[in-house]
DNA sequence: CGCACTACCTTAACATGCTAACTTAGCTAG
DNA sequence: CTAGCTAAGTTAGCATGTTAAGGTAGTGCG
């Protein structure tokens, strides 16, 4: 049954996914991957498009489409970067940041009640999971991601997203 | 840190995903998608569309989409139900067993190399990812059993994410 | 027989990923 | 000043997911 274990996390993932965005959806009409961005582009200060990309790990091309809808609902805020450049600093809306807390906060209670009735360590499996990741970051399966995939970079612990 | 599991989890499964298409797609021209849906009819023996999506987890639409390209490569054969009905059966071609044979061993390889390679305990994160996944699925019905078709419909307070 | 119900499949329109290729803005050098 | 380089963003086209709505085969009842 090796081939077991990655199937089953590909399902969880996409249970819990969908479970999220069943979830935002019907309480604010906001998809898990929209909610994904301001929260990342909260996290980040003031980032610019690219660093949002590299840290939501999506290509930029989805990242410009991302923030243009989110600017166009009136959640993230486009300014051209007043340093120069051809670059724009991202910031989220007073509605933006409303809605990322009141998000974060209903998605956060959901998962631990998931993780408690599941019996599982929250802790162990948080580190194993971590464990892995850091194993394909690092040395990545030959022939795989390696360098040219630009995902979630190697940031060490506290805040991924 | 209570947010970093479910991140982690995405970006561990993200990440295996595009490794397993890169893999598949260098060595077969391949996509990850396509090589789970023909393990799947694989493992179903004959199954109908609709089965395929359920087992795959996803809408009847993509099913049919996806067996149809699956077919045009010549990789599925899909026939009409002798039984009768609206149904179509699904089989692999001689072309079909012997890519995803050939597909699964080589993943299967790279999986383990990964998960040897991250210290990570094969059972135990495989059992974790296992009571997680039963707990998303049985959550699904609090108290109104029944409705399993529907993955995790708007369950109250469980999944999630 | 005819109409409704169920099960399965398909079509249409849209959300989001990706890659490739192009544009734009500032910097650096001849 | 022009030419080239780098960084950041956008456009185009495709893969694959979703929901909504429609089509097709059996089955069952008045």
């Amino acid at each position: 049954m090796p081939q077991d274990l990655s199937f089953d996390l590909h399902a969880l993932t996409a249970r819990l996914d969908r479970s999220a965005d069943r979830i935002l959806q019907a309480e604010y009409g906001l998809s898990y991957r929209r909610f994904l961005t301001l929260l990342i582009v909260s996290r980040l200060g003031a980032p610019t498009q690219r660093a949002v990309s590299e840290e939501l790990g999506v290509s930029e091309p989805s990242a410009s489409r991302m923030t243009g809808v989110l600017a166009g609902m009136g959640l993230l805020d486009a300014q051209p970067d007043p340093a120069g450049g051809n670059r724009r600093r991202l910031s989220l809306t007073a509605d933006g940041r409303q809605m990322v807390e009141q998000c974060r906060a209903l998605l956060e209670r959901r998962f631990h009640d998931l993780v408690k009735r599941s019996g599982v360590s929250y802790a162990d499996y948080a580190h194993n999971t971590r464990l892995l990741l850091d194993a394909l970051n690092t040395s990545a399966v030959p022939g795989v991601a390696a360098a040219t995939t630009t995902t979630l970079r190697d940031v060490p612990s506290t805040d991924r997203a």
